[in-house]
DNA sequence: TAATTAATGAACACAGTGTTCATTAATTAC
DNA sequence: GTAATTAATGAACACTGTGTTCATTAATTA
C-alpha cells in the first residue's frame, strides 16, 4: 500500500480527509459521524477512504498523535529553571509559550476538547505531558531538599491536570483573556497556592 | 410506559441493566459494547432494554447522571471555612470526605474514569462540581479582599481539574496512599503552591 | 511515453439498531 | 384469592452503516 508515501495524490486525499475530519467534529459528535460523512467532505469515494484509515478510529487516533506530537515539542521545561532555583520571568516565558501554542492550533484543540464523542483526549494529552515532564526531570534532576516521593508523583498530577482544565475555560471563553495574563495567574497560583491567590488567609499551625 | 415506577419487575430488570452494564464497562470499551451484550449480561431480552432506555447511550447518560448526583451531595464547602478564614483541620477533613467517597463507590468511578469510550466523563463531573461551588459561593460569600474577577473564576476550575486529576492517579495506583496522606498532600498543595510542595525555591521578586 | 500506482463506484455479506406484535408471566388492587 | 393490569419475551422486519472486493479510470513517476 502506501505508509508515509509522497504521491502527490496521496498526500492531497489525506490532507482532504484530515481537514474536513475536523471541521466535521467541531460541527458534530464523533459518535454519530459515519465514514460516510467524512468521505463525502473531503469529496472523496468512501472506498478511498478504506485505503488510507482502518476505520474513522484510526483516523482519530492519527490526528490526535500527530497533535500531540507538535504540541509536546513546545515543552522544554528545563530551560526555565535553574537548578533548584525557580526564576519568575522564565516560568512566566513558558506557560505563555503553552497559552499561545494552543491559540495557534485552535481549531485542532477546540474540536478535540469539547466534541462530545472524543474519548479521553484530555487524559491522554495530560499522560504525554507527564511522560516528558519525567523525562526532563530525568535530565536536570530534582532540587535538593526535595518532598517525599509519593508528593513527587501527585505534583506532575495536580499541576497538568490544572492546566489542562484551565485551558479549556480559556477556549470556552474564546479566549478573551490575554495568554500573559494567563501566565501570570498561572504563575502566582504554582507559586502561592490556590487558596491565598483566592483571598482566604491561611490559619498557620500545620 | 413506566418512568419512575415500583413494580418489582421493572426495579429488577432496572437494577440488572445498570449493575452488569457497570461490570461490561470494567472490561469492554463502551464503543465496542452492543445492547444485545448489555442485554443478555443481564439477562433480559434485547426488546425489553429498548422497553427502559432509548439506547445505549441514555443508559449511560442515565447511570452517569445517578452517579454524580449523590457524589455531589457530599460537597458542602461551607462546613470548612469560616468567613475568609481557612482552617486547615476542616480543609483536610473535607477533602479526606471526597476521597473517602471516591474509595466507596470505586467500581462507578473505575469504569467511568478509565473507560476508553466514556465521552468527557472527567469534563462533566468538573461541570457539576463549579456548578455546585458557585452555589455555595453565592450563599456564603466571599472573603475579604478578593482578587479580580477572572482569578475569581480560573481557580476553582484550576482546582477542580487538579482534584479529579488526582483521584484519577489514585485510582490507577490502587488507592494505595491512605486518604488521610491524600488529604494532607492536598491541603499543602492548596496552601504553599504546587512549586514550594515541590521543594523548589522562588525567587521573591514579583 | 510506458509503467506504476491511486482513486472510483458499484456490489456484497454482515452486524447492529430500533420497532412491532402476539403470547406468556408476574404483580397489583380489590 | 381472583381479576385486571402491566411487564417481559422472542421472533420478525426494514434500515443504516461497515469493511471488503474488483474491474475500470485517472494521475503520477521514472
Amino acid at each position: 500500500m502506501h505508509p508515509g508515501s509522497t504521491d502527490l495524490r496521496v498526500v492531497k486525499t489525506r490532507l482532504a480527509i484530515q481537514s474536513r475530519f475536523l471541521d466535521l467534529l467541531l460541527k458534530k459528535n464523533f459518535n454519530e459521524l459515519t465514514v460516510k460523512d467524512i468521505a463525502s467532505a473531503a469529496n472523496i469515494g468512501r472506498g478511498t477512504f478504506y485505503l488510507h484509515y482502518q476505520d474513522k478510529y484510526d483516523l482519530l487516533e492519527k490526528v490526535i498523535e500527530e497533535g500531540l506530537e507538535t504540541t509536546i515539542d513546545m515543552f522544554q521545561p528545563h530551560e526555565y529553571l535553574v537548578g533548584g532555583q525557580v526564576i519568575p520571568e522564565r516560568i512566566i516565558q513558558f506557560v505563555l509559550k503553552i497559552f499561545e501554542h494552543f491559540r495557534e492550533n485552535e481549531r485542532f484543540f477546540r474540536a478535540m476538547l469539547f466534541n462530545e464523542g472524543i474519548p479521553m483526549f484530555r487524559h491522554r494529552m495530560q499522560q504525554r505531558f507527564l511522560k516528558k515532564f519525567h523525562h526532563e526531570v530525568e535530565l536536570i534532576g530534582l532540587p535538593g531538599q526535595v518532598a517525599d516521593p509519593s508528593t513527587l508523583e501527585i505534583l506532575p498530577i495536580f499541576i497538568s491536570s490544572g492546566m489542562i482544565g484551565l485551558v479549556g475555560w480559556w477556549f470556552e471563553n474564546q479566549m478573551r483573556i490575554p495568554e500573559k495574563d494567563m501566565a501570570r495567574k498561572v504563575f502566582l497560583v504554582m507559586t502561592q497556592g490556590p487558596l491565598k491567590t483566592f483571598g482566604f488567609r491561611v490559619e498557620e499551625n500545620h
